[in-house]
DNA sequence: CCCCAGACTGCAAACGTTTTCATTGCCATG
DNA sequence: CATGGCAATGAAAACGTTTGCAGTCTGGGG
């Protein structure tokens, strides 16, 4: 009910001037013990706190981050999410959070509001950042950014080594025997991940001396994509090991080969790419790249805080691993 | 670069009054064709858009709500934030989400701190309505607020009906011939959902006659729960199914169950609550109560823009629903 | 020709803070 | 006793908008 009190209120309750009451929040050394002690209690008794609105307003800062991200249905977006909130909390950020749903569209409007809301920063994962109108118009708005997942030259980034991951990944399959791979992943143009693991893989399998692993490309839950994997395993020289680009990806496909009646590992191996907790508790768990999202996030905040500290943001790698799941096996087991 | 030029600035160089700049995006209507014209262009040319601080702190309003969730890492919660968040943008606003991680600390720090932000409603999910500190400042802080899962007589709340859920699946499995079921929750203090379920089992099975069913409390993830899964299957009657109080529980409990030498559904039933995207992909997929998430975030998204727009805000129970998986089968099959 | 109703625009006061610059005592120093 | 320095506080301007009120035109009706 008690709509809350301005800072004006409680200091003329106090019976000091506006500024002193400010200080009591801001800089309490400042002020005599005595008459600080007055303030903040009255101030509690009233239930008041400071408004960030007018605060943000005269300091012009309103210690906010912005997050944009493609979908928290895919947990690994919802770990960064938490990486990032922590860095932001320790920091004193808070952040707004807004979804693209993969449109391109939408992530303009979403970012330009964010914009609006005067986040100092914002850290996003786009398409494809060679080619985003997102990352231009941010660029001439001078508003601090980092990257998260993409890769990119020119902008500061937070990301793993998405080719070495892939390759390190077709390594590992290679050396259980795996000579005929597939790579399956969403749409190329909705992700330059997808593209730099296909790359990778790609790469890697010429090194080995495989036969180029075949690239089948998911819409989006179609029924033409499970013709399309149909097709893909009654090929001439069906792939004896599925690379899908992201787990999401790889638990559907496993599902879908179960309706076609194959059994992952026995009859094919399939891994995946993100390590999103859940893989761990699939059975078999999901073999998979496991890339640290929840860092990514908190180091994709702390570079953002650096630039807004002054330090330029650096781009950082960080390190990927393999976590060999049980739904990877040698070609041709029993 | 060019650091967002203001209202003010823009309004000189058309040469005119920073009013009639304001009204050229917010009444333009009110404005000579011409004028209003020139007005935009030149804000374009120059890159302006409308502070949202200045105009928040002249108008009184945010254009912001408050989402309060345990955690990202339960996609249930993803899903409601994405149907709230869709439910804000349609009616022009922007949400900040922050994370409790099931600590009512940080809960009651982090609504703070929305408020604070001056968001002008709060959606949130507690732990339990009936007993909360964070609730109980919202209540004197005058901002509206809805909850989302929580039930609750005294607040706006938007939900399935818990006990009413829990006790649809327990009639199902007693209809495939279980008789002793095991419920298997986290722990009960930082769920009102966990002992809302418990209870419409427990009823539910005493109206059929079946004996009480046995109640686990896994506290989280640590060694003694897998001792205590394995001593519950040790018992003289050991249940011949397990109705998990979420779906990540299930997961995790099926998991568990195959490092036991278990197979799900052949040695053992596991069912879950909450209807994950996920669960339909796992091998077999995820016998669940289902509930509507994305929608429970949208409607309690609405219920709070009603409040806000005057209109009380009205508690809803969604509807829930049996995603009969391949977890459960009759028991005693080969 | 006068008057009045629009139509359009400007003035200026808010909104709740922060912050620079002054002001006031007061005490110690010389 | 004058001086200077320090500690504590206040006055007032500014941040970027919105908005009630008042002003200026224009044109049409009497």
């Amino acid at each position: 009910m008690a709509s809350r009190p301005s800072l004006t209120q409680v200091a003329e309750q106090v019976g000091v001037s506006p500024a002193t009451v400010s200080r009591a929040f801001n800089r309490p050394e400042l002020l005599n013990a005595a008459t600080r002690e007055r303030i903040l209690s009255t101030a509690k008794r009233l239930g008041f706190r400071p408004n960030k609105v007018g605060s943000s307003l005269r300091s012009g800062s309103t210690r906010t981050l912005g997050l944009l991200l493609p979908t928290l249905a895919n947990p690994v977006f919802a770990a960064c999410f938490e990486g990032a909130e922590m860095a932001a909390l320790d920091a004193g950020y808070s952040v707004m959070l807004a979804t693209t749903g993969y449109d391109s569209e939408r992530e303009r409007l979403a970012a330009r509001s964010l914009l609006d809301h005067r986040v100092e920063g914002l850290i996003l994962t786009v398409a494809d950042p060679a080619d985003s109108a997102t990352l231009g118009e941010l660029g001439s708005s001078g508003v601090p950014f980092v990257l998260a997942y993409n890769e990119s030259d020119c902008h500061p980034c937070v990301s793993v080594d998405n080719r070495a991951a892939a390759a390190d990944m077709v390594s590992h399959l290679a050396a259980q025997g795996h000579r005929q791979l597939a790579m399956i992943s969403g749409p190329l143009a909705a992700s330059d991940r997808a593209v730099h693991r296909l790359a990778g893989a790609m790469a890697c399998a010429e090194t080995l001396g495989l036969p180029p692993p075949i690239h089948v490309s998911m819409s989006r839950h179609t029924a033409a994509d499970r013709g399309r994997l149909k097709e893909l395993l009654a090929a001439p020289q069906p792939p004896s090991a599925l690379f899908c680009s992201n787990d999401l990806l790889a638990a559907a496909v496993i599902a879908e080969l179960a309706t076609l009646g194959l059994r992952v590992p026995d009859d094919i191996s399939v891994c995946g790419f993100d390590g999103m907790d859940f893989g761990a508790l699939m059975v078999p768990s999901l073999a998979s790249v496991h890339q640290p999202s929840t860092d990514i996030g908190k180091h994709a905040c702390r570079e953002l805080l650096a630039a807004l500290a002054g330090r330029p943001s650096r781009s950082r790698r960080l390190p990927h691993w393999l976590f060999d799941g049980g739904t990877i096996t040698a070609p041709g087991s029993p």
